[in-house]
DNA sequence: GCATTTTTATAAACACTGTTTAGTATTTTA
DNA sequence: TAAAATACTAAACAGTGTTTATAAAAATGC
């Protein structure tokens, strides 16, 4: 009498084989030139087919995202291990960077695209585990920093705010290509990363002012 | 023998109405909720029409970038007359959010969007007036702040960029839906307006501690 | 003034898109 | 083995950006 639950793993991993051949083709292709019907012509299936374990597009988004917010979180993990808060914060700062620049699609899937946001408000989903976890690294390292002496009078919260709003605006100009136009950047035969990394470093120095 | 002459204002005119038209409703429904199709229709032409006066979608995007860009320097320019640098920073903050906020649709065209940057570079035009004309207005008044003995021993144009990357990275958190969705935000009460204005407060808080 | 060329506009088509529906195989259950 | 449930898909629907062939209108040359 396992058939039902033999046929649940069934869908579950049918779901699996979608979701991997779609992001295969999205980080490819990028988001918006990957249609259904490229994804079912990678696996083999009618486009009909992908309806019956995917609500719509936006549910396979979605489904996406939580992936990449796992693959994030895992780019922090290492960074546990500083025993120094404000240098753990600085290495925050250059992983994200990094992620970002390396697994562009995703962070737009993560950061810049309004879908998966939708989506969850669709949902009515209060809840949003993934994306609290991210946050409260970076916020359980700034309250740290206060500990050690940083950022004295500041809010946890809206300081962790403030650093990352830094962070993604840097990252958003780059993947949408606004840093390459800027007049500076035009005329110097910088690399864009190089640029990226100084004005990261510009924001560090800045924090480390700030230590009474 | 003033045909030409005519011709080419006719030609000129009929590039505004189809500007103004899907301006129009752009604002209304968002960018990627218009069609060429709509756009012909609001002004009672066939979609091939659009294509005698526009190359493609792209031409289109990037006329009411440059327009968009016009109207957000527009709102820089009353700014210009507050003597001291560091409070017009601070205004500059506070205008750029507002901007973003009240004309949401044009800020992703301006920023967020890749389509016109792209469309820049596939006209391989170097210069990019308007972008730097706004980007200026920032630097100068940091060069003034400088000037009066903040943000010592900071290059200005690296300065300038982290102030850009804030800003931009609050507006484009927000337009995105993701800053409704921090933990924090959800459990209060407080308006994303609000939100935004004290994140930004806790950055300008953060410059002032950096007059040496 | 009339024929010829140039310009302007469009209907229809092309190759796509996300999604739904109706109908056909296959598998499970009774 | 027959009935019911599940898995799958071909075809259609309504839309997209864009191109092409064709018809109407306007400007030009004689």
């Amino acid at each position: 009498m396992g058939v039902k639950e033999r046929k649940e793993r069934d869908r579950q991993e049918m779901r699996e084989i979608i979701l991997k051949s779609a992001y295969k083709l999205f980080l490819e292709r990028g988001f918006d030139d990957v249609s259904i019907r490229n994804v079912a012509e990678a696996i083999e299936y009618s486009p009909a087919t992908i309806y019956l374990y995917f609500k719509d597009k936006n549910e396979i988004i979605h489904a996406l995202h939580r992936q990449a917010f796992e693959m994030l979180n895992k780019q922090f993990q290492p960074l546990a291990k500083i025993a120094d808060p404000f240098a753990r914060l600085s290495e925050m700062g250059k992983a994200y960077i990094k992620f970002a620049i390396k697994n562009a699609e995703m962070y737009k899937l993560l950061f810049i695209r309004s879908e998966p946001m939708e989506h969850l408000a669709n949902c009515q989903e209060t809840e949003w585990k993934e994306g609290d976890m991210a946050f409260d690294a970076l916020a359980q390292t700034v309250a740290q920093c206060q500990q050690k002496g940083y950022f004295k009078n500041f809010d946890t919260h809206q300081f962790s705010m403030m650093t990352w709003s830094f962070t993604h605006g840097l990252c958003a100009l780059r993947l949408s290509g606004h840093l390459g136009r800027v007049k500076e950047e035009r005329e110097s035969n910088r690399k864009l990363d190089q640029i990226m990394n100084e004005t990261l470093s510009t924001f560090i120095q800045t924090l480390q002012k700030l230590k009474k």
